[in-house]
DNA sequence: ATGGTCGGTTGCCGA
């Protein structure tokens, strides 16, 4: 079972992009973030007719969060229980979390933790804040001992070799200490960063800035992570990070991240 | 040298 997370910044923008990947990569799940369009305007017929199941968590503009699967969706978590910003009551909160459990059992989360606009920002404590309702979801779940995966755009890069300048990323935000120490919190409750357990190399990255050509200078941060509850790492035979998708016209900023569970 | 580049029912804001 193939599961990957895709930050893909607006699902209508990148469409074609989507399309093509899901073809060539063919996963089983798709965790993508940052799909930019209410429910209704989520181009459902398209990935429908391709028989793919869907659960989503849309907003208008901003942020949205969405599961694409193989497998029916048996279950749906729609927001962050706790959190002052992705539970706003209903659907008010900002649209940065969903849960799906899929017809074989596996557990599954598309996430995306607030960026923090800066470590001075009113937006840094939420995004903080939000790592910490993760761990105790993740605590949670772990009781049940399922097998599960929760996915997204983090926007930590963990550690050192996960970013293109130590120094330059010194204390900004993506790689501040006190956001590195939650998603630290958050692995040390028994989980599995899935591409770090097979890559041991340095410089593998997910995300390139837009601007000033970091893509073609590989100036990028491994942000995107795959984590893996104990019996999902128990069954983990390979990962990646696809960069095909990065090089094309009209990208996305982030590129997939996958792993394949026996 | 706080620049630069995307997307959004846009004319700035968030990333």
């Amino acid at each position: 079972m193939k599961i990957a997370t895709w930050n893909v910044n607006s699902v209508k923008a990148r469409l074609g992009h989507l399309l093509d990947w899901l073809d060539a990569a063919a996963p089983d799940v798709v965790l993508l973030q940052e799909t930019k369009c209410q429910d209704q305007e989520f181009p459902r017929l398209e990935l429908e007719t391709r028989g793919w199941h869907l659960a989503l968590r849309g907003q208008k503009t901003y942020n949205g969060v969405a599961v694409l699967s193989r497998l029916p969706i048996v279950e749906q978590v729609r927001e962050l229980a706790g959190d002052s910003v992705a539970n706003g009551g209903g659907d008010g909160g900002e649209a940065r979390y969903l849960e799906a459990k899929l017809a074989n059992g596996v557990r599954v989360a598309s996430i995306y933790v607030p960026m923090g606009q800066s470590t001075e920002s009113d937006r840094f404590p939420v995004k903080l804040a939000f790592l910490d309702s993760l761990r105790r979801r993740a605590e949670q779940l772990l009781e049940a001992e399922e097998v599960f995966v929760l996915g997204g755009d983090y926007n930590v890069a963990p550690e050192e070799v996960d970013v293109f300048d130590v120094r330059a990323m010194d204390g900004q935000v993506l790689f501040h200490p006190e956001e590195r120490r939650r998603l630290r919190r958050l692995l040390f409750l028994g989980l599995t960063d899935a591409f770090r357990a097979l890559h041991p190399e340095p410089h593998s990255y997910s995300w390139w800035d837009y601007r000033g050509g970091a893509w073609q200078r590989d100036l990028g941060l491994r942000i995107d992570h795959l984590l893996l509850s104990p019996q999902a790492a128990d069954r983990l035979i390979a990962s990646g990070i696809d960069k095909g998708p990065r090089a094309k016209e009209k990208c996305s900023d982030h590129t997939p991240v996958w792993c394949e569970l026996r």
